[in-house]
DNA sequence: CCTGTTTCTGACCAAATGGTTAAATTGCAC
DNA sequence: GTGCAATTTAACCATTTGGTCAGAAACAGG
């Protein structure tokens, strides 16, 4: 954190840790070594272990960088925005994360099927206390009767899902479409839309 | 399958495959180890080689069993029933199998995160082949107006989604929700009661 | 009982794993 | 270039891992 780094260091960091995800996102923390990491990285394993202490390192500092990225949609849910509209957008905002973070969202996935061992606290903390503050802003729109009644928290824990379903069970998705279909993206972000929105419609 | 088994077999392959289940759902196959298997078991790791020939043996029987009553709830959708009460029916089921049988939800979310190498088989087989099936039938329902029109295989994807979400995502939820709070089930299929009922409202 | 079969275990093995160390190599400021 | 710090690696280590094996116990059926 505080310390310079040379552009060696930075770019190695990078690169161990983009190898990391890959590594991590499929197996798991304990189901990943370093020697896979390290042939993935591109580097020799006592090199993985002069940049970071350990395997654990790696995995939390992992870890904390996804935290940040992961809250980033649901802070931008404006209560001052239009109701119906706001959650929409923050659906496919985590939409758009499964498109483009598809191991990130692994990641994630794997860390909480393991009873979040490493992040417990971040959920918690950062991760609640953000969802409380949300789940009261959309209890007040529904309060107002801007957008139907429902269990604001379960509304949430179902975009979630719903979003994540898509990074997390790729393979499966795919394969019930069938390999020769097309991007699933687009026909899922039209089914959630209408999914949420005759949900939320008045 | 053909050779019959003694009572003392029975018993100590169902105690195995069932602390098998408890490891391997935890920490997906590689992450996994037969010392685990073998302490939760309360039997020798010889032992548990003398009634399985393999780890990847033990993981593979699991699997297989999984397989079967992870279709039956769809199996059971009834194309004479009345459409919108059969499609909350089968969610339903659903929901139920991640109350009652968590283990074997994450069992299977965590061999579908490492890329199904296990079971795409049968994916692409059973799974495929019963899932097609069963969106013919709610296409058909849509198509006569029985239900609103939406995509039949994302349906069917937001239904396994959002109920094993119950089940895989178990500690994030009760973690949001605060440790004092109940047992979020019963919430949980009012919430999805209403979100379906709104989808396929006519 | 006795005998053959099933069940179980301690001791063992080769390979893999996370990690260390000392020495070699490279990069860079002067 | 020279010298020093940053970077890299070969060789190594202790532990863990999946799996084997020979024999000991437990369990039948006669």
């Amino acid at each position: 954190m505080g310390k310079t780094q040379t552009r060696i260091q930075k770019k190695n960091r990078e690169t161990i840790l983009n190898a990391a995800l890959d590594v991590f996102s499929q197996f798991g923390f304990r189901g990943s070594t370093l020697d896979q990491i390290a042939k993935t990285a591109g580097l020799s394993k006592p090199n993985l272990l002069y940049y970071f202490p350990s395997k654990e390192a790696i995995h939390a500092e992992l870890l904390s960088q996804l935290m940040d990225t992961w809250l980033d949609p649901l802070h931008d849910l404006d209560p001052a925005g239009e109701p119906k509209a706001e959650i929409l957008a923050y659906m496919r905002r985590k939409l758009e994360m499964s498109r483009n973070f598809p191991r990130e969202s692994r990641l994630f996935a794997n860390e909480i099927l393991q009873g979040a061992p490493q992040i417990m606290a971040a959920i918690k903390g950062e991760l609640k206390q953000l969802t409380d503050e949300k789940a009261a802003v959309i209890s007040g729109w529904m309060q107002d009767g801007k957008i139907a009644n429902s269990h604001p928290y379960h509304l949430l824990f179902s975009i979630w899902s719903l979003t994540q379903h898509y990074a997390d069970f790729d393979v499966q998705v795919r394969a019930v479409l069938g390999d020769s279909a097309n991007d699933p993206f687009p026909d899922a972000e039209h089914y959630l839309e209408t999914l949420f929105g005759k949900l939320l419609a008045t």
